[in-house]
DNA sequence: TCTTTATGGTGAG
DNA sequence: TCACCCTAAAGAT
């Protein structure tokens, strides 16, 4: 289940596995894919990339491989041709001499040569991603007249704006950062903007290391000691609703903002109404 | 065996 | 803002 941290790591599993080696074979289930196999098969894997949340696999006859896992999405990773016992559909397959790298149930699969991967349509809208970047770009894209009237909890969802972020670190950043998600960028002082451009940074980045923590890491830990499931220690308030807030115990609110639950303390996220 | 939900994204209005 | 697309698993019946 992929936000830009999830892919991130699987993108470095894949890198792992399949990076400077050559693809002795390279399997698509869908059919429009298929005289790709060919083009493929032979060539070198230069780069594992990721964008935000789509991931690219970089072939050394400058075609790239092009995935976007949406919510279903998994990569697995197993020793050449050791297919898991699954119902998963496999859609994509890259197999060398020593492993084979299998993508599940993605339905967002495209290869593309150099000039469709500058053009892309969905790529070339992304803004700068979170796990690239320092903190400025995040702050330059708060303080842009662009995205100053928007709301965060708009705002942090939107590829265009930072891309990587997704539905459980918007509502860990705001929460972190102490801003109510119905706050916009105009609302707030430039030092407020930095700490939210640092925190989306630094939360990211906590949840890339620590396999989607995004929790005080020495309350989780704690909490996982004493039994408690990943569910359960993995969030300060993402999917935690009408539980107590972990720093002042007052009841987390669960909301809808664009289509999506959004999650947050009223106590320390003040600022509204 | 349904219906719902999900850490995502698109396009119409 | 809403309907819709995508796929798999969980929940309801």
């Amino acid at each position: 289940m992929p936000e830009g941290p999830e892919i991130r790591i699987a993108a470095d599993h894949l890198d792992r596995a399949v990076r400077t080696s050559v693809a002795t074979e390279v399997f698509f289930a869908f059919p429009h894919l298929k005289p790709y196999e060919s083009q493929l098969r032979g060539c070198r894997i230069a780069a594992v990339e990721t964008r935000g949340k789509a991931l690219l696999i970089r072939f050394d006859n400058e075609l790239s491989i092009y995935s976007h896992n949406q919510l279903y999405g998994r990569w697995v990773i197993r020793k050449a041709y050791d297919y898991p016992a699954t119902n998963r559909q496999l859609r994509l397959a890259i197999h060398n001499a020593r492993r084979s790298a299998l993508l599940y149930s993605a339905s967002d699969i495209e290869v593309l040569d150099r000039g469709q991967l500058a053009s892309h349509p969905f790529l070339s809208t992304l803004g700068p991603d979170v796990l690239s970047n320092g903190s400025e770009r995040v702050l330059d894209q708060l303080r842009s007249k662009k995205h100053r009237r928007r709301r965060f909890s708009s705002l942090l969802l939107d590829q265009r704006f930072v891309a990587g972020i997704g539905n459980y670190l918007r509502s860990e950043i705001l929460f972190v950062a102490g801003l109510h998600p119905w706050l916009r960028p105009m609302d707030c002082s430039t030092d407020e903007l930095r700490v939210l451009a640092d925190v989306a940074v630094a939360v990211a980045w906590q949840s890339y290391r620590h396999d989607g923590v995004t929790n005080d890491l020495e309350g989780s830990r704690i909490l996982k000691a004493q039994g408690h499931t990943r569910n359960q220690y993995r969030h300060w308030v993402f999917g935690r609703g009408h539980q107590p807030c972990r720093r002042c115990g007052t009841s987390i609110v669960e909301d809808t903002a664009a289509s999506r639950r959004i999650f947050f303390c009223p106590e320390c996220q003040p600022g509204h109404g």
